[in-house]
DNA sequence: CCCGTGACTCTAC
DNA sequence: CGTAGAGCCACGG
């Protein structure tokens, strides 16, 4: 094979990511990137969450770095995201989700422990 | 090629 | 805990 894709699309890799999210917990943007294989393109997985349109991605499990809704609040993606997010059982208080002390800083708890 | 915009992040005050 | 500024990447005009 010539290489003409040496990988997957960051893209695709960005919602793999975001799929692997396991079911009542959360994920930052950067986070995510990272484990996507593309440190530092927060910005990046943002866009292709607001470009995705597979209705199966739990898209609303990815927050910003600090346990905030990435939304504005009162909007419509606000209100939704934080709906689905209490849906599975996250406590979401003020727009920010109640996150396990280390759950944004140590990707283990995140991603390994349950 | 320059510029403005965005579901971002970090540091400083 | 709040706001402000700078850095960052990708994209459309």
């Amino acid at each position: 094979m010539k290489g003409k894709a040496p990988q997957e699309s960051a893209e695709a890799r960005i919602l793999a990511a975001v799929r692997a999210i396991p079911r009542g917990q959360v994920a930052g943007y950067g986070e995510v990137a990272r484990r996507a294989g593309l440190p530092g393109r927060a910005r990046l997985a943002a866009r292709v969450l607001s470009g995705n349109t597979d209705a199966k991605l739990p898209w609303h499990r990815v927050l910003r770095s600090d346990g905030r809704i990435a939304f504005p609040p009162g909007s419509e993606g606000f209100r939704e995201q934080a709906r689905r997010l209490q849906a599975e059982g996250v406590t979401v208080a003020n727009g920010r989700v109640r996150i396990a002390r280390q759950a944004l800083d140590l990707d283990a708890a995140v991603w390994g422990i349950g």
